[in-house]
DNA sequence: TGATTTTAATGACAAATGTCACCCGCAACT
DNA sequence: AGTTGCGGGTGACATTTGTCATTAAAATCA
């Protein structure tokens, strides 16, 4: 079978890859990035896609959608570091077939590959319980705000940023703080961006 | 050769393991935490130990400092993800012999390895530029007012936390903010953070 | 079209945050 | 003893942030 992996740290790649030439009949073909990972999806077809979400250039979520909307014939499973629930479901989206995180055992990676071929849709299980219940409740623009109000702007500057008036983005803000049931807007952020929606 | 390889993500550690196991004569054990890694240091003697330093329980820097402090005959490398500048500062402090990112190839990790037993300092030559230059000017009760604060906190209960008055935790803050010539608390958090002051 | 949401803004007020001058206690040096 | 310097701490003040009620324009829809 035909793998593709994607993953930028060097040293990950090629051990898992490796490995995985091992414990089973996968043909691996490895990927430092994402747009090297694109690349290659457009030169020749792949059974499946192993990739990080975090990467430079394109996310494993974002080549996903291209296969998406490309209507290739390959599957995807994405591993990754954290269980962001906000990433479970824009995934799931995307029409990823797996989500595991890097805590999961190599043997239950394997299988996860194996039953996604099949065409089955696997999900680690400290995921599930984590994606399901809540959803983001953060308008696009109180997003934004709270993304750089995390980075440590002023509400001035976020004002001006979005283009809108220094009391609106207060309100934005106070907006994302009440929802998130957070104390002020650093814990705002830090709520968000544990949920992944940030 | 016994190496002692702690590492917290378990597709990594398994991956790196059986890699390690088959690209030399080396004998690898796994230790899932910081903790486990100290138990086992306890136990039995080993030539390296492996560590990443983001763990749960015992950071790599940690179980160096212990090494230290026994004056085991054990070498130790860090291999980490992020390159910041002041772990590195931290980690040779702790004798550390090696300090790679996870960005870089197997082999060089082989390589760091074999040179560490041989005695030899090796530091991935990203972190070399990085780690020179400014070092941390935060003393050590604004790096814990910081730290708190980056969590959302707010001043009275970091006052709390640390014992003192809301009017000294203010200073404190005030104090890091200057000297990291940040906007405000959140700011001077994300700056020591990336400078791995944190 | 008129009715109803959305989205953006404003103003006013309380609370939290950032700044700064200043005060101790204590060790070190003369 | 004097004084110098320093880390740790205060208190007062100006500014920023968070909340809320209210308004105005725009977009959406029956």
């Amino acid at each position: 079978m035909n793998i593709l992996l994607a993953e930028d740290q060097a040293m990950i790649r090629t051990a898992l890859a490796s490995l995985l030439q091992l414990e089973a009949d996968f043909q691996v073909t490895e990927a430092a990035d994402g747009s090297a990972a694109l690349k290659l999806l457009k030169q020749q077809p792949f059974d499946l896609l192993l990739s990080d979400i975090e990467m430079p250039g394109l996310s494993g979520i974002e080549l996903a959608q291209y296969i998406q909307q490309q209507q290739l014939d390959t599957k995807v499973v994405i591993i990754t570091t954290f269980g962001r629930a906000g990433y479970v479901k824009r995934a799931m989206d995307a029409g990823v077939g797996g989500f595991l995180l890097k805590d999961a055992p190599v043997e239950q990676l394997v299988q996860a590959i194996q039953q996604v071929m099949a065409g089955k849709k696997v999900v680690g299980s400290e995921l599930l319980l984590n994606s399901l219940g809540e959803q983001d409740p953060l308008s696009d623009k109180e997003r934004q705000a709270l993304r750089l109000a995390a980075d440590g702007k002023s509400t001035s500057e976020i004002a001006a940023a979005l283009y809108i008036a220094e009391g609106t983005a207060r309100n934005y803000l106070s907006e994302a703080i009440s929802k998130l049931h957070a104390a002020n807007r650093i814990d705002a952020a830090r709520i968000a961006r544990q949920k992944g929606w940030l």
